[in-house]
DNA sequence: TCCATAAACATAGATATCTATATATTAGAT
DNA sequence: ATCTAATATATAGATATCTATGTTTATGGA
């Protein structure tokens, strides 16, 4: 795809397809915090919920760097909101018998209510959502957004 | 795994597919941001070379609230990032003579010279990127996505 | 045993983002 | 003409995120 019939500045045409694409990803991104912020019970935010509904989800302890690679964030970041969730009293952090440089996540039984509080309220948007676009076109997005993914992580060397 | 034949709670079990997708977008813009921050000049960030490309692709010169609502982000978010840039002199801020509560931003040489130099620096992410994905296949992704955009911008109110 | 290295996590300081609120200017109504 | 409402932007205070670096614990070789 090197020659294009049509003549553009060199080097300064449009946004390269990735670069339009990883915009709007952008921009759906930010829209889409904003959004789950809003209906998540007060004091909860999209980064606590994340992991909360993590472990819950796989129904597993992890310590704090497993969750941040999970998540594919720095781990400094994770501790942060890992202290932010103990001092709600949501989690607890259990030290390995062993190892004492080990820590794992717990969460407690009132991290798993207000879990499964804030599922519930996002319930209905996801409803909202799926009349908008048919769950038919969620499930094909899942694949190429995988590879991209993937793709990234990657050139992360 | 434990039992497969456990009932789950109601509205409890996995993830549905907007939260799967959700969370792939949120993962893809963490890797993305941190990886085009990694190729940027220093001292430049995502969100200021978005204010620059975006100014400069569209050849005009706008207001801090119309730029806030093309990236989709608050008002006072756009208010820091174009302080920042006016910090390093790569957009200056010009006064409506009629109407002295707006100014619009306009991007100086400087500023000029700065985005193209990261848009260079930019393009070789581009094509490995595409050695993994075909363009085609970026270009199938932007409708859907775009529709997912429009949708959430409408669940907004 | 002792010391160097590695591993897990914490701390510090930066930017971007949000909401809530304040300030300045303009427009409109009485 | 004046007072009120709306508009554009700024400020304050919060969380999430990053990189760079410090601290504690464990491991391994001389």
């Amino acid at each position: 795809m090197t020659d294009d019939s049509t003549p553009k500045p060199a080097g300064l045409e449009g946004d390269p397809i990735e670069f339009a694409v990883m915009t709007e990803i952008g921009i759906i991104n930010q829209l889409t915090t904003n959004l789950f912020q809003s209906h998540l019970p007060k004091g909860m935010t999209v980064a606590q919920f994340s992991v909360l509904n993590h472990l819950l989800r796989l129904e597993v302890q992890q310590t704090i760097s497993e969750l941040a690679s999970a998540m594919q964030v720095a781990q400094p970041t994770m501790s942060s909101t890992v202290r932010k969730l103990e001092d709600k009293g949501l989690i607890e952090l259990i030290y390995e018998p062993d190892d004492r440089r080990i820590r794992r996540v717990a969460v407690t039984a009132a991290g798993t209510q207000c879990r499964n509080d804030a599922v519930a309220a996002l319930g209905p948007m996801a409803e909202k959502l799926r009349k908008n676009i048919p769950a038919t076109e969620w499930e094909a997005l899942l694949p190429p957004l995988n590879r991209i993914r993937v793709s990234l992580d990657e050139l992360r060397s």
